[in-house]
DNA sequence: GCATGATAAATGAC
DNA sequence: GTCATTTATCATGC
């Protein structure tokens, strides 16, 4: 009984929901004013995970997720990259 | 090197790892090539199962943790 | 039907 | 040994 309990447990997590657009809009902010080097500290995590919202477990679900297949197609994120480029510009000429 | 490629382990291989991990986290060297042997998994394969779980072990703690609690 | 978040093997730093 | 990763796979959303 306890391991059913347990096993239901393990897997509502795997559930998948998917981020609010707000979340998701700071997460590719950070992706792509650091993508020379996406690995945001485990403070930057933290805060990170604080304004999205989210665990720092997801936090970092999202960048080893974004960092492999954004490698695997750069094509592909070229269009969300400009985007992001754009806005980072904007707010340091700002 | 190569990188090997991810092969997920069976239903059989799970669950006689999930069972020698319950008795001991920490798996001893003796056991450790016993248990390779029977699943035909390298000792190598053994030990970064067992590394691998109790970090699966430790998460869970920190969710459970945070589900009840609220960070 | 893929996009996306979470998990499972495998590696490497320390 | 731990632990942050990489990578493929799984499960779900839509």
């Amino acid at each position: 009984a306890v391991m059913i309990l347990r096993s239901r447990f393990l897997d509502a997590r795997r559930k998948r929901r998917n981020f609010n657009k707000q979340a998701t809009e700071i997460l590719n902010e950070y992706f792509y004013s650091h993508l020379s080097n996406p690995y945001p500290s485990e403070e930057a995590k933290e805060e990170l995970a604080k304004k999205c919202g989210i665990t720092v477990s997801q936090v970092s679900n999202w960048f080893g997720n974004k960092r492999i297949r954004y490698k695997k197609n750069i094509g592909k994120f070229q269009e969300e990259a400009n985007i992001y480029a754009a806005k980072t510009a904007v707010t340091a000429t700002n | 090197r190569t990188r090997k490629k991810r092969c997920p382990y069976s239903k059989f291989q799970i669950r006689e790892l999930e069972r020698e991990f319950f008795f001991n986290v920490y798996i001893n060297k003796e056991k450790r090539l016993q248990l390779s042997r029977m699943l035909n998994l390298t000792d190598r394969q053994v030990k970064i199962w067992f590394q691998n779980r109790r970090m699966k072990e430790k998460k869970l703690s920190r969710d459970r943790l945070q589900y009840f609690s609220g960070n």
